[in-house]
RNA sequence: GGCCCCAUCGUCUAGCGGCCUAGGACGUCGGAUUCUCAUUCCGAAAAUCAGGGGUUCAAAUCCCCUUGGGGCUACCA
């Protein structure tokens, strides 16, 4: 059976590139009817961030990416690296020096292994290799050693890990050897790079899943976008050979998580270093705004700490806000000046009188009931006969300068409305 | 520096020897629809497939070199 784990270090809170692993990790392990585990690796003690596990933990149950089985933590397991160290240092494959337990990396050797990721050979050579620490002097192992115990005592079949890890394989390889265990399978995921083609950073704007989610994007679409940044749907899934295709006949690129899981193949993950684009991030998330059936649960959500939209939201008229709003919003964040009444700016004198002269207008022609249609029909004639453009007409009914449409508004507030906006200074 | 990975429009990518005068998407720019802004629709610009050598009847696709980018080079993960 297939088996996966995601192994963070709480030494940070994870970034794209740290949640796609976990992602991908999550896909590969359901897609084969697998299981997907989950480990922290708190090793160095030095490093541990407060509230970075916390952070993990959140992020994973935020997207919908369950891990089965409890979660381990290394810290609690030095008995058992001990014990492994100790082992090595008998058959002589370690030795001892200043307080730590070092591997001897064999000069003699071939290190090699067939990657999933573009299932190609990576080799190194031993004499290249130079020994490197297992057990520090506080008693706590390194990754290299607690990593390969605990991958082997789990049981884990499939490594999908950053590619940063590359140049370490061969020190993992050589300790399955000397504990005469078999070595799992290799998938090392390109790194997600920033748009300056450096390592994704603060300076990319808001890096972790948090902060996003915190800024309005739905998990649907963080999901189907680290997806797709890496990987795509190979055309073999289809019989006849051909490509994913839309309803407008162009490659599929909106999966939900259900479809990523029945497509999502490791073979299919690109050997590239991809570089982050928040703009079609932002695209991918006004998509599935749109599409999402519970955009008003979201909302609420979203909102749960602002009494002001939340009683919008609440009120009889909250559907016709969001269904009026949805078509502009491109994160959640959005629907709160899409849905305020605040005025954008203070009218010129000049506006000032055009107001007035239409709201005498409409006040004439539609005397007490503004009718949708009415309504459209005599704003487009005052506009016509004064020669004021439309979005002059929008401002001065509305009070800003662009947003939900005025027939919305209308079905909505009602005239009193936009008497209140054209009359007020 | 050494070792390793990578290389198709600005970006994400399709492509696995003939279907490629390289397709799609984001973004950009035009246009249509429209009550502003969006949405939706249509169209355009945008890659001599990093460069150079091979192999082959045929190469974006295979091989080599160069260049460029990335990773590792810790008693960090």
């Amino acid at each position: 059976m297939i088996k996966v784990r995601f192994a963070p270090s709480p030494t940070g809170i994870p970034h794209i590139g740290n949640t796609r692993t976990a992602f991908f990790n999550y896909l590969f392990a359901k897609a084969n009817k697998g299981e997907f585990i989950l480990r922290i690796e708190d090793t160095d003690q030095k490093r541990i961030v407060k509230g970075a596990e916390k952070a993990i933990l959140e992020i994973l149950e935020w997207l919908g990416i369950e891990h089965s089985g409890e979660i381990l933590h290394q810290s609690e397991r030095l008995e058992i690296y001990k014990k492994y160290s100790d082992e090595l240092l008998s058959k002589n494959i370690a030795y001892e020096k200043d307080g730590a337990v070092f591997i001897k990396m064999p000069n003699d050797t071939t290190f090699e292994w067939n990657d999933l990721v573009g299932n190609k050979k990576i080799k190194f050579e031993g004499k290249d290799q130079e020994d490197f620490v297992i057990l520090k002097t506080d008693g706590f192992p390194t990754y290299h050693l607690a990593n390969v115990v605990d991958d082997h005592l789990m049981d884990i079949t499939h490594v999908i890990r950053g590619e940063e890890w590359i140049s370490s394989t061969p020190k993992h390889l050589y300790l399955y050897k000397s504990f005469s265990w078999d070595a799992p399978y290799f998938a090392h995921l390109p790194v997600i790079l920033g748009p300056d083609k450096s390592k994704l950073s603060k300076r990319h704007g808001a890096q972790s899943i948090l902060d996003y989610r915190d800024k309005g994007y739905l998990k649907e679409a963080l999901l189907n976008y680290m997806a797709m940044l890496g990987w795509n749907p190979g055309a073999d899934k289809r019989s006849d050979g051909a490509r994913l295709l839309d309803k407008r006949g162009r490659e599929k690129e909106i999966f939900s998580i259900n479809e990523l899981i029945e497509l999502f193949s490791i073979k299919d993950v690109n050997t590239a270093n991809p570089i982050f684009d928040v703009k079609k991030l932002e695209w991918l998330n006004g998509i599935w705004i749109r599409n999402i059936k519970d955009l008003d649960k979201r909302l609420l959500d979203f909102y749960k700490d602002d009494e002001e939209v939340l009683k919008l939201i609440n009120s009889s008229k909250g559907k016709l806000f969001i269904e009026a709003a949805s078509s502009r919003m491109r994160t959640l964040s959005d629907f709160k000046s899409l849905v305020s009444t605040q005025n954008s700016r203070a009218k010129t004198k000049e506006e000032k009188e055009i107001a007035e002269k239409l709201f005498q207008y409409l006040s004439k022609k539609l005397g007490n009931d503004w009718k949708d249609e009415e309504l459209l029909l005599e704003i487009k004639n005052f506009s016509k006969e004064n020669n004021v453009p439309f979005r002059i007409i929008f401002f001065l009914m509305t009070g800003k300068e662009h947003g939900i449409g005025i027939l919305e508004l209308n079905g909505i507030y009602g005239k009193d409305f936009f008497i209140n906006n054209l009359k007020n200074e």
